[in-house]
DNA sequence: GCGACGATCATCT
DNA sequence: GATGATCGTCGCG
């Protein structure tokens, strides 16, 4: 298994959720589904900020069936259905009902990479397994149906890792497409490493070093 | 490498 | 009935 420590129910209900969001940048995401464990180095995020964030689904603090799991308490998944076709990994974060959430959008595959090219059908381009968030949940055989599970568990979880991440190697940018108005459209949440071949490079706009 | 486009359906109005 | 935190493919050059 992983030679890290799972990152602890502390650390999710920080309540600076875009710091976590840059923080997350090098953690090590884990699936153990279907018996087969995945792993891969996390190095594209996207803070969602509660109900002040025009760009989330808890935007003013809208309630639904879809999004009800946003508003729990932070380190479970928050699991839905983009575009009819792909499914995205959240984080929940902060204390219960803040609504905050990190979109997990790319990482770089470490462990399982043989039932990953499966699960995606790509058996030629390993750097593209977990690149974009419909991918990398493919990838990692997560789905809506994993809506709420707890990262302290034993199927989807996320572990500390030596190395560090310089701050210098990160880089924040506008999040990438929403259909939104100022200044949430623009707001540098996202936030990836630099000159990584792992990063999904779709919707680039502005960024900032 | 990049832009355009269509797929496809849960969710909300 | 409209929308969307996307992706793979195609054409280009």
């Amino acid at each position: 298994m992983g030679q890290g420590h799972k990152l602890s129910k502390e650390y999710y209900c920080n309540e600076d959720v875009v710091a976590l969001a840059a923080d997350l940048l090098g953690k090590e995401l884990f699936t153990c589904i279907e018996g087969s464990l995945c792993s891969g180095i996390i190095v594209e995020t996207e803070a969602y900020k509660g109900p002040e964030d025009l760009g989330s689904h808890a935007y003013g603090g809208r309630r639904t069936a879809r999004n009800e799991t946003m508003y729990a308490e932070g380190g479970v998944i928050y699991m839905y259905v983009c575009y009819g076709i792909h499914d995205m990994l959240n984080v929940v974060t902060g204390p219960e009902a803040s609504s905050h959430a990190i979109l997990i959008r790319a990482a770089r595959p470490v462990q399982g990479l043989e039932q990953m090219r499966e699960r995606r059908m790509l058996f030629n381009d390993d750097k593209r397994l977990c690149k974009g968030p419909g991918s990398l949940a493919k990838a990692f055989g997560l789905n809506k149906a994993h809506d709420k599970l707890p990262l302290s568990g034993d199927l989807v979880w996320i572990e500390e890792r030596t190395e560090l991440v310089k701050p210098g190697d990160i880089v924040r940018a506008p999040r990438v497409g929403l259909n939104i108005i100022e200044p949430y459209r623009s707001v540098p949440w996202r936030f990836y490493l630099r000159d990584c071949p792992f990063v999904s490079a779709r919707n680039r706009r502005a960024e900032q070093g």
